[in-house]
DNA sequence: CGCCATACCGGAGCGGGGCTCCATTTATAC
DNA sequence: GTATAAATGGAGCCCCGCTCCGGTATGGCG
């Protein structure tokens, strides 16, 4: 790569980092490329799909994301393992808004830039909740993609001005709806 | 009203009916005009904001929701009562797509067209909620914006073409996570 | 050092969208 | 039949995503 794509590439990556922070997963790109001092055509040709530019931008993330899944697959609370890797997740969301509709939609679209990093989650959340699954600690009838929906639905809840918090509380109210206490749950605590 | 203005007041919206069925909330207003044999400026005159547009067009669903409610008050097992209604919410949700972050919005914007059919359908479902809680057959630290986050974090499952086929049992999975089954819930039942 | 192939750049241009504004047309009351 | 207020419709403005290509700068090579 030339020097002066490199550095194009760059600062458009900042830029597109603050933009997408600021508005959002729509956030315009003819903007982004303004801020960033570069035409919009080089815009497109470093990141040919917005699906692409968000790739660079959550990459990182995301295969921390991964990491730290793999990591907790050697807990001996797999049940707990599950729920704080859940919560990371969703915490994960918040970087930047409107990201957990491309991200739905990448699952199923093999040819978005972002597909692979999303099924990598996907697995990651998969083993966890089998490692769960296998000791009796959470429902058998829920996959690795249910998973990712209910993390993606309350993603979804805290886009949501109305109802952004109360996300946390919710998140408790699902991750009990998939765990099993085996000594028996302590429902409506308040 | 005059007699011209209320003919392409209803070509419209039987127009809009159709655009938005197959494109979703944010079907192109141009091309309803248009599809209407109508002027742009017609189409704002009748319906000034999208919501407005949106609200004519569900009106007599979220009514409908609300009254269904309404009925299931008197229910002697409000438990069941609170999940049919649910799912009839769910149900409604379907009939056009991306219509429920529409109607989040306009729950915290008392200046939106919606904002009133959404706050009535809010605590309709509130109202069967706290029966059920009363007699403890349902989660006490849930109320009624839970209840509907709930719902649209479903309803926003079925828009995501990677989602929409699991909606149904997820929604089982989260009923039973602000249900209390007395006899002891059978989890996991597969 | 200077030259040239080529990788790279920028923005004009296209189609489309939301929304406004007002000259023109039309319905209706008299 | 006419006056008048109501209603119309589309031109116009700005924003968007995306493509395409004439111009420009870089880096290797003589």
């Amino acid at each position: 790569m030339r020097a002066d794509a490199k550095k194009n590439y760059e600062r458009l990556l900042a830029t597109a980092r603050e933009a997408v922070a600021e508005h959002g997963a729509d956030a315009s790109l003819r903007d982004i490329a303004r801020r960033a001092n570069v035409g919009l055509g080089t815009l497109y040709r470093h990141f040919p799909t917005r699906e692409a530019l968000l790739e660079a931008l959550l990459r990182v993330n995301l295969d921390e994301l991964t990491r730290q899944a793999e990591q907790l697959e050697t807990s001996d609370t797999p049940d707990v393992a599950l729920t704080s890797w859940f919560r990371a997740g969703l915490a994960f969301t918040r970087t930047y808004g409107g990201i957990v509709s491309l991200m739905a939609a990448a699952l199923e679209d093999p040819d978005s830039a972002l597909h692979k990093s999303c099924t990598n989650v996907r697995s990651a959340g998969a083993r966890l909740l089998q490692r769960a699954q296998a000791k009796g600690l959470a429902r058998v009838d829920i996959d690795g993609t249910d998973l990712f929906a209910l993390m993606g639905a309350l993603a979804w809840l805290g886009d949501q001005s109305a109802f952004a918090r109360r996300v946390d509380h919710l998140s408790e109210v699902i991750a009990n709806a998939f765990l099993i206490d085996p000594s028996g749950p302590v429902r409506g605590r308040r």
